[in-house]
DNA sequence: CGCTCCTAACC
DNA sequence: AGGTTAGGAGCGA
């Protein structure tokens, strides 16, 4: 190399991330194989490569490196242990593109180079160090902030997807010191995600401050006790040591031993064929054409290259399925759908062995089995609680697998099966159940495994495990859930469809033993942790032996059937926000649920009277059978319907109707009704619901829906009333502790906003844009009514109308709806075709897409399965046609709020904010925040909400989100 | 006791 | 008319 020579060294493994990141999912189109980040990361190298060949820009390579991450563990680790240890393990379907995008680069003929034991980091500064030396200029193409350090004359950082150059004066002005003062930044500041410990309490703009007035770390460090401010001072005295380990973490070798050296990273010519037949391999189209077009190759003459590609799996493979493939090149060379179809059929028929697990009696044994799940980086667990809510029991037993058919039981808190556990001594017990291993000393063995990065463990429904565990201590990570990948691969068996009984007689052919047979169930019901040890360990090893083997199944079908990033971006990250919500619950009034239920006996017990009375005798309002008899038998009122099994109905809509015409007593039933279910349902229920502190925990369900919604149970507070007054009181009764106030901020018609969206409607997105009334503006395009002073129930037809259009509208629908004649809905339906031609448009594609796929597909990838929308029963047919014009705008907006809520912790972290997010209602989160902080809050959730489509999808309407703070959520609403 | 039906609360 | 959960009545075992 020599003067005037440019080097340029590509952090390879930061792009790799990056481009993962920044980019939507991609996969390959023939296999499945998730390429998103390989397509990013050719696209930069292309661009980086192109501007090399253009000689009228100045910055031109002649040298040229891509340098890599080699492995995990490097020198630092020897420093110091932690370094880089909360680092989670890339997501599943980024692992199999590390081998792409090193094949990628040597496609475009370029060095690639890593070294054992170091980081690309180090490599990166050896080399900018000797071609400073040969005299040559440095580019250094990444914007980590760790390689600032390294600018000086004739180097620079280069962000390229921001196209900005970082040299000297940037850095002043972004850090507040010059590049060669980095290094102590960084030491006193430290850094959350490699785990270098820094002092605490000294941020970027602190450790500015200190080095501009000291002029470096050891000075600082040594005239540290001159400083004023106390708490600044003490921990400078007391952390010096840890910001000098700090200091050597951060800092950069220049004497990192070179195996590949400067010379030989002198750039050439790429060569056209090798490059175009990688693009082509890949099905990048676009680039393969861009490419060929500029290196004048024929693309068309160029045959694709053969890649192999590592599967999805994680860890040494330990299911027999694979080493069962004839190809016996293993699965190294098995694209995704393979893999997935190899375990399909190895497990179709799983032989289960339920004599050969193990119960764990002692530490040792334990100990063992921790070892096991690092030998092979992978761990099913389950769970065994004394109760149903996770948030409640008391772990009773853990079960582990580490491979298909080895899975132990570890008793924990079991008792007598006699059923005297408190008479009997603890030496009694034991002697009649066998030893367990004392509860501390388990949880300290299994704390490390559990939180260990660089074993994954799986679970069936992880968010109950994960709460109990929290309880104990420890946060389960990484993780992934069987439960939630079958969800990510078709939710439309909704309810049982995706527990563990049911997967495992449909995926593995075997039927497991149920909970009800264990324990019982109604009077007989017994305690699990009375139950007899041995026959519980066949029943919880063999759950978390049929979890694992589930796991084996499911998770290679992510990635070859293109849900790997639902399952990645929507599902699993989802499960520890919606732990943390489950676990704060929402602090309620006692009292006000007590009053409001008195008031509701007082007025339930003058309604019944006055409408025994005017029954002529007293019968139960509840009972909807006997109300039929007496209005449409006793009393023979008129326009009585029946339900479909033949009974009378007496729904709202029928006694409403009744009412209208004059008729007192249903009346006074609809009104008994409303105020019996308030009582019933709400102020009377939700007490019981309460913990020690007055907070309610509800369970949110994340695969209990067909579209991606969650639900809520035990108890449900996504339906807590808000229609009526007396409804909306109940309300009330939802408060913030002292000192903090309720936030609850939802988005404005989201749904109607992402049909505008998807159907691409003009007049829609306008009115949306210009934040007018949507309705009105409907009702004006339709009935030629203008939108000033309009008859409210112009708009109300209007507004049905938009809402029966979500789902999937049909003239009985709104016919029934707006209580009109079906041929007048009819006629509504067809103006309103007419006025908004779109909405027909996409209503007829959407039918014909279900229709061949046999599932639609949210903006985000989700996928809502209709298996019976050819069903010859018009009906069926119909309803499903109905549902899948629904799914994807439901399933949308869905998908928008649990990014949000996904994002929403973060940036509250970031923006310095305690607010905790308490409640999801669909389109509405509910958070506490403490009154000196609510003015800051509230546009860091507003901003995440309205952001949270971004970047994957690039909405053409705006999201509203409405916030407001009060002291209840009735009033916060 | 466990299931189905009907009704009603929410978005 | 799309997506949910919950409670009470009623019925059969």
């Amino acid at each position: 190399m020599n003067k005037g020579d440019h080097l340029f060294l590509v952090d390879g493994s930061a792009y790799i991330f990056r481009a993962y990141h920044a980019l939507p999912p991609l996969s390959r189109k023939s296999d499945g194989m998730p390429v998103g980040a390989v397509a990013g990361f050719c696209n930069m190298l292309w661009k980086l490569v192109e501007e090399s060949r253009d000689t009228s820009v100045g910055v031109a390579p002649t040298h040229f490196a891509v340098i890599f991450d080699h492995s995990s563990t490097t020198f630092r680790n020897e420093l110091y242990s932690e370094y880089k240890a909360n680092r989670t393990a890339p997501p599943e379907d980024l692992v199999p593109q590390f081998a792409l995008i090193r094949e990628a680069v040597r496609a475009f003929d370029l060095p690639c180079v890593e070294k054992q034991g170091y980081e690309a980091d180090d490599l990166i500064a050896a080399y900018t160090c000797r071609a400073i030396e040969a005299g040559g200029d440095v580019t250094i193409v990444s914007s980590d902030k760790d390689l600032m350090q390294l600018i000086r004359p004739g180097v620079v950082l280069y962000d390229q997807m921001k196209d900005k150059r970082l040299g000297r004066d940037e850095v002043h002005e972004k850090f507040g010191v010059y590049p060669e003062k980095m290094i102590d930044l960084q030491a006193l500041v430290g850094d959350t995600s490699d785990n270098v410990p820094g002092v605490p309490g000294i941020g970027p703009k602190t450790a500015a401050q200190l080095l501009e007035e000291y002029g470096d770390l050891e000075t600082l460090l040594a005239r540290a006790g001159e400083i004023k401010q106390a708490k600044r001072r003490e921990n400078l005295l007391a952390f010096a040591e840890q910001a000098r380990l700090s200091k050597r973490l951060v800092t950069l070798d220049c004497d990192t031993p070179l195996d590949v050296p400067l010379d030989d990273l002198f750039i050439h010519e790429p060569d056209g064929e090798k490059l175009v037949s990688f693009l082509k391999a890949m099905e990048f189209v676009t680039l393969t054409r861009r490419v060929a077009a500029k290196l004048g190759t024929d693309a068309s003459e160029v045959a694709r290259a053969e890649i192999a590609v590592e599967g999805p799996a994680r860890g040494p493979d330990l299911d027999p399925a694979v080493a069962a493939v004839p190809s016996g090149s293993a699965q190294l060379s098995l694209t995704p759908a393979q893999l997935a179809e190899s375990r399909r059929a190895a497990a179709a028929n799983s032989v289960f062995d339920r004599s050969a697990y193990v119960t764990i009696r002692d530490a040792a044994t334990l100990a063992a089995w921790m070892d096991e799940a690092r030998q092979t980086g992978i761990l099913s667990i389950d769970t065994e609680i004394s109760s149903l809510s996770a948030m409640t029991g008391d772990l009773i037993g853990v079960s582990f697998a580490t491979r298909a058919g080895r899975a132990a039981y570890l008793p924990l808190a079991h008792v007598s099966p006699s059923g005297e556990a408190d008479l009997l001594s603890d030496k009694k017990v034991e002697e009649e159940i066998g030893p367990q291993v004392p509860f501390a000393e388990a949880m300290a063995i299994l704390k490390p495994v559990l939180e260990d990065a660089a074993i994954l463990k799986i679970g069936q429904n992880i968010k109950f495990d994960y709460l109990v565990l929290r309880r104990h201590g420890i946060t389960v990570s990484p993780f992934d859930d069987t439960m939630l990948i079958s969800y990510a691969l078709d939710a439309s068996a909704s309810l049982e469809g995706h527990g563990m009984d049911e997967l495992s007689e449909r995926l593995l052919g075997h039927k497991p033993i149920s909970y009800k047979e264990l324990c019982g169930s109604g009077r007989g019901l017994k305690a699990i942790a009375a139950c007899s040890i041995d026959k519980v360990t066949e029943y919880a090893a063999e759950d978390a032996d049929v979890t694992l083997r589930l796991w084996l199944v499911l998770k290679p079908r992510l990635a070859a059937e293109g849900l790997a990033s639902v399952y990645e971006r929507l599902e699993r990250p989802l499960v520890p926000v919606l732990a943390r919500m489950e676990e704060r619950g929402i602090t309620t009034d006692r009292q006000i649920l007590s009053r409001l239920s008195g008031r509701f006996a007082q007025k339930l017990a003058g309604l019944e009277a006055e409408i025994a009375e005017m029954a002529g005798e007293a019968f139960n309002p509840g009972s909807p059978k006997q109300l039929g008899e007496i209005l449409f038998g006793k009393l023979g009122l008129p326009g009585g319907r029946k339900t479909k099994t033949g009974q009378w109905s007496t729904d709202v809509k029928v006694l409403e109707e009744l009412a209208a015409e004059g008729h007192e007593l249903p009346r006074r039933i609809v009104d008994w009704r409303q105020l019996a279910k308030l009582k019933g349902t709400y102020t009377d229920t939700l007490p019981a619901h309460m913990d020690r502190e007055g907070r309610i925990h509800t369970s949110y369900a994340m695969a209990s829906t067909t579209t991606g919604r969650l639900s809520s149970s035990e108890p449900n507070l996504q339906n807590i009333p808000v229609r009526t007054e007396e409804g909306r009181a109940i309300r009330t009764a939802f408060v913030a502790p002292p000192g903090k106030l309720l936030v609850s901020a939802d988005y404005s018609q989201i749904e109607l906003r992402i049909l505008a969206h998807i159907a691409d409607i003009p007049q829609l997105k306008d009115a949306f844009r210009q934040r007018h009334d949507i309705h009105a503006m409907t009702a004006s395009e339709m009935f030629g009514v203008p939108v000033e002073g309009m008859p409210a129930e112009v708009r109300r037809r209007a507004k049905a109308i938009n809402f029966g259009i979500i789902y999937g509208i049909s003239a009985f629908g709104l016919a029934n709806q707006l209580s009109i004649p079906r041929d007048e809905a009819g006629l509504y339906i067809k103006r309103y075709f007419e006025r908004f031609p779109g909405i027909r448009d996409y209503m007829d594609s959407t039918k014909a897409f279900a229709k061949e796929h046999l599932y639609v597909e949210t903006l985000f990838g989700r996928r809502v399965h209709y298996p019976d929308i050819k069903s010859p029963n018009p009906s069926v047919r119909a309803f499903c046609e109905r549902a899948a014009i629904n799914a994807p705008i439901q399933g949308t907006a869905a998908d928008i709020i649990r990014r949000a809520m996904i994002r929403m912790e973060p940036a509250l972290a970031e923006a310095g904010l305690s607010a905790r997010m308490l409640l999801q209602v669909h389109d509405e989160l509910v958070f506490e925040v403490e009154e000196d902080e609510v003015a800051a809050t509230l546009p860091v959730i507003r901003q995440v909400m309205a952001e949270a489509a971004h970047p994957r999808v690039d909405l053409s309407v705006p999201l509203e989100v409405d916030a407001k703070a009060a002291g209840n959520w009735e009033e916060a609403h």
